[in-house]
DNA sequence: TGTACATCAGTGAACGCGCGTTCACTGATGTAC
DNA sequence: TGTACATCAGTGAACGCGCGTTCACTGATGTAC
């Protein structure tokens, strides 16, 4: 075999290594709650511990990479519900990407909480972690925008923004929002919020003895939402 | 001294020491991130590693009592912001009452996390946090009833529950909110989730990098919500 | 009131675990000439 | 093509720490008669 090939079969194997470590270290974060142990991995993976070091640096930096695995694997979720319905549907594409996030989330607990739960003691995430986190926001954009659009989304007659948090909005808006007014943005971002409440709650045990039907219930509360945002049918 | 009050005595030091262990754990909580060791607790409080076992029976046990009063604490503020407007000034409720969360969780941001954040990995919270749990809850119940007795809360022609929904929130009616129609009901659970999801993105970081003046931020969505849910001044 | 006894707080040592990280090393695989 | 050398994955031992929990104990404080 050439030279390139062989370079590419070492580079081949080393990846395939790096995730299954990062696979060994999802499923037990799922299994022994949410305390990772690079020994455990070790472990599991048939290997020395200090052999991990051969592709983490440290332990927070495969805790870096899980992070942003779970932020790039829930945003392809949004992304990809929201494909499936008409551009136009604005309610439909709302539903879609909302039910997205309850059942990724609901799918993969421990990687929700690893990115929407309480900061890990004594990690510190790092600027890789921004872009991959953008991909849900940027899809609720996407909808938001078209919804400007297509007129649906109006600036109403009683919109009254504080002229602070209106230039806040501003900033924010210019960064990724260009075509959203402020009022609608700042009901963008309550239903957003709403969303990852309403999962959070289930999630984290505060439905517990409260409410059994949760889908029936995130639905109609997304639903509500919607018609509190202006995303009609 | 007699014997009742030799007795009171032993009784109350001993209250002290576990008063005294419990802010000492609290205080760690907030220094170390979210570990709570018992052995760390007696090293503070001067004393060796087994004696805490003549209060707690085990870590679990500290725990506990931490997240009661947590709830407790939490309560007592919710309670407290309650009762300076008004009684039948509703919007000022809400919004010295959600501030009022607010400014708790960020005046203690670990005690917050232990009760609204993932779950401690291996912890399985018992029946004595369900009490301390509801009196946060039985506020804004409290809410949702002077409204609806004052007629502001109304069911609106538009309301329509889905029957099984309709079902669990009249339970949900029948046991905590007598006088709340479930309509009504589902708008408070919204604006609920709303609080504590707007106060966990901010202390969990979903807003770093993306608003600034989040108490103006919170102020402004509290607002929206109770026009949602139909709280007005 | 005085004395014998019981209760209780706290000690100190130990058990049996866990962890992240470093370091000198072996041996296989890939590279350069 | 064949050989000398460099790269790299993984080893195994060690460092220096942490943890929850048990147990037999000492000595002080409270209780009963």
């Amino acid at each position: 075999m050439d030279r390139m090939k062989a370079t590419s079969i070492r580079a081949r194997v080393r990846a395939e290594m790096t995730e299954e470590i990062k696979s060994i270290a999802r499923r037990q974060l799922a299994a022994d709650g949410a305390n990772l142990s690079l020994r455990a991995v070790a472990r599991d993976l048939g290997v020395v511990s200090s052999a991990i070091y051969r592709y983490f640096a440290s332990r927070d930096d495969l805790l870096t990479a899980l992070i942003v695995d779970a932020y790039n694997s829930l945003g392809q979720a949004i992304e990809d519900a929201d494909a499936i319905p008409a551009k136009e549907d604005l309610l439909g594409r709302w539903l879609a990407v909302t039910h997205a996030i309850r059942d990724w989330a609901l799918a993969q607990p421990h990687e929700y909480a690893l990115i929407y739960g309480s900061p890990v003691p004594g990690y510190q995430a790092p600027q890789d972690t921004i872009g991959p986190a953008r991909r849900g926001t940027n899809v609720l954009g996407d909808i938001l925008r078209d919804g400007v659009q297509a007129g649906v989304l109006k600036v109403r007659p009683d919109d009254r923004l504080p002229p602070v948090l209106a230039a806040e909005l501003a900033t924010l808006r210019a960064e990724a929002f260009p075509t959203v007014p402020e009022p609608v943005l700042a009901r963008g971002m309550a239903g957003w919020i709403q969303v990852f409440g309403t999962v959070s709650f289930e999630l984290f045990g505060q439905f517990n003895n409260v409410l059994t039907d949760r889908r029936l219930f995130f639905d109609h509360q997304m639903r509500a939402m919607a018609s509190h945002i202006g995303v009609t049918a």
